[in-house]
DNA sequence: ATGAAAGCGCTAACAT
DNA sequence: ATGTTAGCGCTTTCAT
């Protein structure tokens, strides 16, 4: 009922002082004496005021606000990020606007855009797939952007990043298999996550090719169509079958999601985990640990890339100097990986 | 470089007329000639013009965005039911502010000052714990505030609500156990969370009242502690134990994690569910199809709960009337529940 | 130590 | 059809 309108000026007349005084009073100024000041500041209290930040934006051309773009915020790995971001934010006082992409460059664009103009601080963008196309477009916008794990191999040059290496990523969870003795490595991936796909993939044959194994375009993998990562588990389900036939006895997958597809399909194929078939999963979402058996899975630290890059758009908004970060990925191992037995495959 | 700085007025200069003209041609008011109109636009396009949304905000009153507070982002219930929240905002041109509270009260309450400084239009509050003695402090907060799943009993009266009728979930999943034949029955709860938990016993209880089964109070576990929902598997893996050899034949659990955590407690200790144990979760988040065996569990509508909240505000801006919502929850048989066998416990 | 006045960028009522 | 003028609620010179 009572309409909130408490401005300083009411309390200003209240107080019978002017506003600005009330102003500086309210913040604690020392100029002004400290009588007047608790005075004003209880009078606040009594009035129930409420700072209008909106007002104080528009004056200080600060909205302590930074806007964050995901592609998605029900798939784990974001969620953790956002995470990460959210801890680091809150501390700095900064609020966060959270918008969602959906895997569509335009409405990527279109979240930057809207919030351009309602200018936050700053901001951060994951799995951006922002290229130089765009790169004018985006020019005029002078709040710092940070993407984290860009899918764009043109990487845009106005923004920072801060990325996991997938090339070593995809490296450790080859060498992983070959350890164990595997020698008929798959990759199972998919398509539509331009950068990190391709890193993996690479990481991947380059780790084949050092070991001196054999490399075959059958045991590769991969969707191209959809956009949502909620159905990567649904790539991993189809794509796995694919791979079944091929006499590999071990499987990189793209992510976890698609790992935990291929585990569901092997149970439902009679195909055991991991006697008859190694897996490894990449990026190590929590529920990664609870499937059966848990994935051996490639982590990033997830959690720490939300704050180191909200901590890189703080060191930014202070003007001190940053440099790009290249995070390294590394291995937990549990048990859908095991020694290769001896191989069935090699009998024909 | 180019300090983004064009504003109307800058237009207005170059177009040789006022910068009010600019302020309506700019938004196609056809009270300015289609011909200015035009060329205002065009102006205002090679300049790079972006609008001021803080000045606006200032100007109309309205800032077109709405506060979400959740106690966790890395939580599936929550992203999903951000994720409805999100999809309806965005519809609606509404973005939206997310605010993390841990579960704490103090930063559930400073998260909701926050945001009414910022004067949003709205907002969302999932697993809210404010009860009667703050309901005062709110008072003075003159947007809608709507709870989802608020866990207070005395549900401030300030707030409008959505939520889900825990007792009657609690009940279907008793009910399921008890048409498998199950008749020792327990639960496995976390004592944090006030209300739902509360309801969710009080729903076991009365079903087993109902169907005049035996209740015993060693078959009812909870934990008191933590604040971390992540921390629900481990909860579930500590308080299994507990209920394991009291010789119950059927568990009802909290929710999906803590189910989880019984389940991998039980791999451990090699109760086959659902052979020797039925368990049975609650939510319905994804993890709850990847487990093995897949659990049988109680759903939420989760982003239908947000998507509704969001129409609820929505409605409320709009000053339509509008009804507290009780959504109903429904099970969805998996492979965690099975008939129970000829009992091994019956022996004795 | 306090007040007056200007202005942040925009909208809108009131001219003309 | 366009310009003038007043704010929205606040901070900040510049006076006093």
């Amino acid at each position: 009922m009572s309409k909130q309108k408490v401005t300083i000026q009411d309390i200003a007349r209240k107080a019978g002082v002017s506003h600005s005084t009330v102003s500086r009073a309210l913040r604690d100024n020392p100029l002004i004496s400290l009588k007047m000041r608790t005075k004003i500041q209880q009078l606040a209290r009594e009035m129930k005021y409420t700072p209008n930040s909106v007002a104080r934006s528009l004056q200080n051309q600060r909205t302590h606000t930074i806007g964050v773009v995901v592609t998605s915020i029900d798939d784990p790995f974001f969620a953790e990020v956002v995470n990460g971001i959210e801890e680091q934010a809150s501390k700095a006082g900064l609020s966060i606007i959270l918008s969602i992409s959906h895997r569509d460059l335009e409405k990527e664009i279109a979240a930057i855009d809207n919030l351009h103009q309602r200018r936050v601080d700053g901001i951060l963008v994951a799995d951006s797939h922002i290229n130089r196309h765009q790169t004018k477009q985006l020019a005029r916008i002078d709040v710092p952007i940070i993407a984290i794990n860009s899918q764009t191999q043109e990487q845009a040059e106005i923004f920072n990043s801060v990325s996991i290496d997938d090339c070593l990523g995809a490296r450790l969870a080859v060498e992983h298999l070959i350890s164990l003795g595997h020698t008929r490595i798959g990759y199972l991936g998919v398509g539509d996550r331009s950068k990190s796909n391709q890193q993996r993939l690479a990481g991947y044959q380059l780790a084949l090719s050092v070991a001196g194994l054999p490399q075959n375009s059958d045991w590769i993998a991969l969707n191209n169509c959809d956009r949502t990562r909620i159905s990567d588990v649904s790539t991993g389900r189809q794509l796995l079958s694919q791979l079944a036939t091929t006499g590999v006895t071990g499987i990189v997958c793209y992510n976890d999601m698609v790992a935990v597809g291929a585990l569901l399909t092997c149970h439902e194929l009679g195909i055991s985990i991991p006697q008859d078939l190694s897996l490894v999963g990449f990026d190590g979402i929590a529920l990664s640990g609870y499937v059966t058996p848990p994935l051996t899975t490639v982590c990033q630290p997830m959690q720490e890339m939300g704050r180191l890059a909200m901590q890189m758009l703080l060191d930014l908004l202070a003007e001190k100097p940053v440099e790009n970060l290249v995070l390294l990925p590394y291995l937990v191992e549990r048990g859908s990986s095991a020694v290769v037995k001896s191989d069935r495959f090699f009998s024909f």
